[in-house]
DNA sequence: CGCGATTTGTGCGCCGGTTCACAAACACCT
DNA sequence: AGGTGTTTGTGAACCGGCGCACAAATCGCG
């Protein structure tokens, strides 16, 4: 897992070759536009990896360690990285630093990405009061609520704003990704006043399928179809009661 | 969507056979062990489509109305549905009510199935409020924490428990699915406590990669990897600064 | 300077899942 | 009873992703 740090002060051309590598690959640099849909959605996990790794002090990962890290195997963790670019060096692995900011880049997330929460009740303010955003180029950046009495309380530095401010403060920040955690019967509603504000991607945490325009994507997150899904690897396991 | 429902108080025979179509097609009945995964994990988003048309009265629903209200296409949820079996009556579509049953049955939420939290802070007191769980054949059973201010405090009817509890908690419900809700440096431990105490499936809030037995499925909700993944494409489809 | 050890990058076959399109089955109406 | 319209169930082609296995590249060392 940890290569034991095999270069701790080495000479400056070998290093310099390293960094170099990315130019001697492709020109164009890394191709954002065909990455395999598959590859994107591992690559946070990557990066959070690689972070975590460059924090402990380390300077190059092996993609055998790496994949272990992020619970993927070595040859798909070669295969994604490889769509990148050429990164990486035969025999030694891969440079953290420039790796992460290789991923950064594609992932757009170079600059902060503002992100803004509607409805805050129970799942909004623990969302709201979240700490864990550090690094992963987000931040929250304006909270919404219908419920004139939450309107004017803060949470964690910001104020909750009425959905009339919506259309200006997305416009101000700006902001184009949103996360919805308001009952389900106000999400399509919620929906409908974010993709008019000007917001292009939204995090669906009510459960109900959003029905929206082509040009602005939707994931969701539903915690009771997650556990359903596991309800059902454990009765495909085990197909009468435990115990 | 609604096909205005057209049969409201029809005679009783092809009401009957509508209920055998069941037998006529395959006397195993739901073959769970070869269920493809991808159907699997959509049946849990059908089902709740099902009650909710159930809910508002509806007796029968076209594949055509449940893809839209599912956001699928048609075709993929017949094929989806084929795989438990020749429910459904061409010209017609499925009975609601008795698919409603069928997938119950293959996801093993028949009976209800206790799910225990560990980890009230934020996030777990939200999901422990959560009251969204009725008719989802789940049901929160317990609350561990390793704090001891907060074991004792009541929520939702629930005593948050000590950690040292879990063994026999676990095995008295019993309990087989977990959510970790604790931060990701004690992820791993309370992992490797649910898998001693006998908990076979684990729903995994921490931004963090869960190393456990195969014998053990773990899936991951992470907040922050679904916002970089939505960047992401955000990026892909306007390289530079919205404004 | 050459050699062995190490690790990347990728060509290729495989597999599961998705989509299309249509025949078969059923209900309803006359 | 038969004809008509509707909807299911599925065969077959297609597509993207995954894992294997290995050649190519690079490093360290003698
Ligand atoms: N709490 C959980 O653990 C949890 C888990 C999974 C999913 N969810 C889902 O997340 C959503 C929120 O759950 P919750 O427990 O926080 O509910 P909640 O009732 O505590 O909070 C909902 C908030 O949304 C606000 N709201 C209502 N209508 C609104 C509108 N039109 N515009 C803006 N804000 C509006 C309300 O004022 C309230 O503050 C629900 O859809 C729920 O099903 C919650
Ligand atoms: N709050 C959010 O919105 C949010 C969003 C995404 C992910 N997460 C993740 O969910 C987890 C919890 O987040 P939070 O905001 O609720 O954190 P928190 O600090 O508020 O709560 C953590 C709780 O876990 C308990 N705990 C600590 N060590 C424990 C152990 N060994 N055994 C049992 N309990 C233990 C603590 O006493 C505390 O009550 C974190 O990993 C966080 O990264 C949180």
């Amino acid at each position: 897992m940890s290569p034991s740090r095999p270069m701790a002060g080495t000479c400056y051309p070998p290093f310099r070759s390293l960094m170099n590598s990315h130019r001697t690959g492709l020109p164009g640099g890394p191709r954002v536009q065909d990455l395999p849909e598959a590859t994107a959605a591992r690559l946070p996990e990557y990066l959070r990896v690689l972070q975590h790794l460059a924090d402990a002090g380390h300077e190059t990962a092996s993609s055998e360690g790496l994949a272990a890290a992020a619970g993927v195997t070595s040859a798909k963790l070669r295969k994604d990285l490889s769509h990148l670019g050429s990164y990486g060096t035969r025999g030694v692995g891969y440079d953290i630093a420039f790796l992460v900011r290789q991923i950064e880049l594609v992932l757009g997330l170079a600059r902060l990405r503002a992100v803004a929460l509607v409805g805050i009740g129970n799942l909004g303010r623990a969302l709201a009061g979240y700490d864990g955003f550090t690094n992963t180029g987000l931040r929250i950046a304006a909270l919404f609520d219908a419920d004139p009495n939450r309107i004017g309380e803060m949470i964690n530095g910001l104020p909750v704003r009425s959905l009339d401010d919506l259309p200006w403060v997305v416009a101000e920040e700006p902001i184009s990704l949103a996360a919805i955690t308001t009952p389900a019967s106000a999400a399509q509603a919620v929906a409908n006043q974010l993709v008019t504000a000007g917001v292009t991607s939204i995090l669906n945490f009510a459960p109900c399928v959003l029905a929206v325009p082509e040009s602005v994507d939707v994931r969701k997150v539903d915690l009771a179809i997650e556990l359903q899904i596991l309800s059902f690897q454990e009765h495909r396991r085990r197909p009468e009661g435990a115990r």
